[in-house]
DNA sequence: TCCTATTATGTTATTACATAACACTACCTA
DNA sequence: TAGGTAGTGTTATGTAATAACATAATAGGA
């Protein structure tokens, strides 16, 4: 977890933009977190202690981290996640587990020019790409 | 469009469900919609003429709908379209076009082996895919 | 026929998610 | 030291979705 708020550091400093306290607030949040989280957990979270956090800090801050590529927002539940691989960028999927509701990171790599193709000839040239699941982790899948 | 209409009463005359107003209103509207619809967007709609049409009523439907795969429901930005495919029910990825907002669903067939193998190596089991993109398509490209 | 279970809708209210708009601060740089 | 840029603080509001409860319609069985 301090490994995330290091390479945030670097990150930022390479590219010349401000790791500041609200970001860095919201990145500790996500990264100690076991599963995502909803915006406004995260708000309340935020808030916790110091002073009141309101929704446009956070979602500021949720914007400049997905956009970093430190967290990822899960779109079927409008939920956000630190990035377990930030650094590379490859494309990964992300599949929620329905009992323990953690995010498994897939990466798809060999998926993506499937899709690309099969959109390219309907004429339709993809610049972003979502993919997502539910289903069942191993450690619950065990545990049943 | 009346396909649409009449595919939904056979699907449910078979299923024994029950093909109401409602539902029909809502997949009417939707489906002469040239592009994917908010919710509220929808519900004014429904709205107009006759009676008011309050949220429930309409997310009652749009559940319906979606469950028999009439109804695609656009996870990026929450958004719902009729299927143009309805009645095959293989996996389809929706693609947006960035510049006139229109979706094109795409086949993803191949892909979903591929990426429940991916899953299943990290031993977790997929129940649900969501496949989404964005990007332009070809008539805006022709166009620009 | 009448009871009852089921399925669906109507209605009110509320919860949850997200952003617009503007004021203010800090910092850099010309 | 003026002015731009990037970021935060704050208020208010817009937009998406559902909980909870009341009511209506219909089908099946005694």
């Amino acid at each position: 977890m301090h490994d995330l708020i290091r390479q945030a550091e670097a990150l930022c400093q390479r590219s010349g933009m401000a790791f500041t306290a609200p970001r860095r607030r919201v990145l500790e949040i996500l990264a100690a977190s076991e599963t995502p989280m909803k915006a406004y957990d995260l708000i309340s979270k935020a808030g916790e202690g110091g002073q009141a956090t309101k929704p446009p800090t956070v979602y500021r801050a949720l914007d400049f981290l997905c956009q970093l590529g430190l967290v990822h927002r899960i779109e079927q539940d409008a939920t956000f996640v630190a990035c377990n691989h930030a650094g590379h960028s490859h494309p990964m999927a992300l599949f929620v587990c329905n009992t323990c509701l953690k995010a498994t990171e897939v990466a798809y790599k060999e998926v993506a020019p499937i899709l690309e193709k099969a959109a390219e000839m309907q004429g339709f040239h993809l610049t972003r790409l979502v993919v997502e699941g539910r289903g069942q982790c191993q450690d619950c899948a065990l545990a049943a």
